[in-house]
DNA sequence: CGAAAAGTTCTAATATATGGAAACATATTC
DNA sequence: GAATATGTTTCCATATATTAGAACTTTTCG
């Protein structure tokens, strides 16, 4: 019998194959901004995982295809509910974590 | 001089002191609403992490100090642009991890 | 290669997120 | 306890997310 757990992605093994290692300049320059774009693509990962089409997972939320489209396309400007409902559907669990980094940061 | 990383903050953690360990009752029942209502407890966190009022972040975003508590205390429905915003102004990095869980997945 | 499947983009309508500002509520300070 | 600081909720306006459905584009498959 399989392990319960198929498959882990995260969002910097993402952000490795598309631009090197942390600590590259290419890397930190797109840190913020692809944050936001690779969301959607993390989705369609997990699509293609468990072999769907995008037709078959708007089904499965009821919606059409068009609308899996438009957020695995661009899904900074999709709501928490929204993405957490695709993966849902796609039996995936998402994980926030959250790291303050230190920084000088002070308020006088 | 200190770690270069202060804290880690994880939902998992915040959903253990909430709710109890993974597996049970309680735990499962509210697994997907508590990760919608959870994240903005963690904008909270790092707040107050960085020894911020509300009004000062939202000063450091460019909002009233009333949209910043707006998201604390509801932000499944925020953007994950807007989400990022905020952590970004507390300096904070966010990971989304994704984990494909196995179940007899099959379309027929 | 061509047809079918799959994905993308557009339009228009509706729902809702974002935001300021003010009133209100609660917490903190002295 | 009173004043101040901090957080919450409401109202209203504007911006934008969500959606179906259709047309279009790209990919897949036999």
């Amino acid at each position: 019998m399989e392990n319960n757990k198929m498959r882990i992605y995260t969002l910097d093994e993402a952000k490795d194959k598309h631009l090197g290692k942390i600590g590259t300049d290419k890397r930190d320059k797109y840190e913020y901004e692809l944050r936001l774009d690779l969301l959607g693509d993390m989705i369609k990962q997990a699509r293609k995982e468990r072999q769907l089409t995008q037709s078959q997972l708007g089904e499965l939320i009821g919606v059409q295809k068009s609308q899996i489209s438009r957020i695995e396309r661009n899904a900074k400007n999709v709501t928490i509910e929204t993405i957490l409902r695709v993966f849902k559907a796609l039996k995936a669990k998402v994980n926030f974590n959250v790291e303050l980094l230190d920084g000088d940061f002070k308020i006088a």
